[in-house]
DNA sequence: CGCCGTGTTGACCAGTTTCAAGATTGGTGG
DNA sequence: CCACCAATCTTGAAACTGGTCAACACGGCG
């Protein structure tokens, strides 16, 4: 909510939020990120490449992480290799926060990734004394717990045509920009299929049949202009 | 952790844990109930029969409830009638809790219910005297969103057959009953498919499928005896 | 210029859903 | 106690969505 919902789209009307991706850290409270000063003298800066791991699922966790620039995927992997990707990363965001025993996911660099790392013990301390720290902790949870649960009704009960145009509407909602700007799309196919429970090829798919619609235009595979955002929230409802 | 791995099967080896169904409350430490002992003077009795609603999403969050017996579901509803659910509770869970802004999920009776609920503002207020109850809700939310990345592995990656095998095994293990046991399945096909990801058919054909292979028997609805449980486990993890 | 990784498209296939017909089960009233 | 009805479950056949396989296009980069 807040800064996601009041920058949300230029366009029209108020529209059923489609709140899916992440959106956690900056910008939770509009102005209050004074909560997180206290971590400010803690933090390692971290760089790290494409597709580079930045820990993996079941490693403990030492550190919790900010993320600077560049977007992270983090993930669990089936013994065959299939995988899931459970949510997206963004700048401003948190994540591994809270992990008392090991990580419970892979983060991966989606592109070139700079970010901050927190040790863990040196949170908790820092959540023990201050309580505005605290509380700011268990919003985040229950942010990513309401999102799970989008998530889960987007995998459990939602077309193909609805999961990507919801897809694209979260990211626009988590850039902020407008109807008609290009919007950066720095995850590949694959990742956008294994975040949505599809293929790469049923991705691709449903993109070209919303490029013919008119409703996208897509300028190159990192980018893609949202050029009618109503028809998306139509598709992404259902209104097929 | 704890119980439900230590109660778990009483056949063979160790195996791949297949937790995706609560086990919130009770149990979670073993015997370091009596934290929640502070609650135990607050709470109102109630009760609701099959199918009832217990609250719905959006309604403000007024209480938190623990179950005491019974089994419920908590879910999202979709404009169109189609429905996810996203987490069945069984006696001792707590749920509810730490919902600041409003139920984010709809909570309804599987069948005949009886629940203890508490005011949100004295349990704001307990946990704010209370570093132990905190950092036990911490602990119950890092356990919600685990269970949440594996369904959204269930839903987002694995077959019809390996989901229905995958909940049989989580009932099994969640109720610690051995194998050859009869196993309470309390939730009726339907609430399985919205649970599962898929059609109310579906389920029944994949269980009628497992009955023929000698998995599992179904002496009648609402019981099912696991037969062969290391079968149930390789089915699970795609042994198809 | 040609190669390699990634993305796109098409043809075909399979798992799941949909639709429809019975079979069970449980509850109600005679 | 049994007959009947409604609700739920089961099963089958056909339809469809999305997956698989395979060819081709595109875009860096050596």
């Amino acid at each position: 909510m807040s800064i996601a919902e009041t920058a949300q789209s230029t366009g029209s009307r108020t529209r059923p939020p489609v709140r899916s991706l992440s959106s956690d850290g900056q910008g939770v409270f509009p102005g209050a990120d004074g909560n997180l000063i206290a971590l400010r003298n803690i933090g390692t800066r971290l760089r790290f490449n494409h597709n580079q791991t930045i820990f993996n699922e079941g490693d403990p966790a030492e550190h919790a992480y900010r993320l600077l620039s560049g977007a992270v995927r983090l993930c669990k992997h089936l013994a065959d290799g299939r995988r899931q990707i459970v949510q997206f990363l963004f700048p401003g965001d948190l994540f591994s926060f809270m992990e008392l025993a090991g990580h419970s996911l892979t983060a991966e660099a989606v592109n070139d990734v700079v970010l901050i790392s927190y040790p863990q013990r040196q949170i908790v301390r820092l959540g023990a004394q201050d309580p505005s720290l605290r509380e700011r902790f268990v919003v985040l949870m229950s942010q990513r717990l309401h999102r799970m649960h989008d998530h889960l009704m987007l995998l459990g009960r939602q077309t193909a045509l609805e999961r990507v145009s919801s897809f694209l509407l979260s990211l626009k909602e988590r850039k902020g920009t407008g109807e008609g700007d290009a919007l950066d799309i720095p995850m590949s196919r694959q990742d956008i299929a294994d975040y949505l429970g599809l293929t790469i090829e049923t991705v691709c798919r449903v993109l070209t049949k919303l490029r013919r619609s008119r409703a996208i235009g897509i300028p190159n595979i990192h980018q893609l202009i949202i050029s009618d955002v109503d028809a998306l929230y139509a598709l992404a409802e259902g209104g097929a």
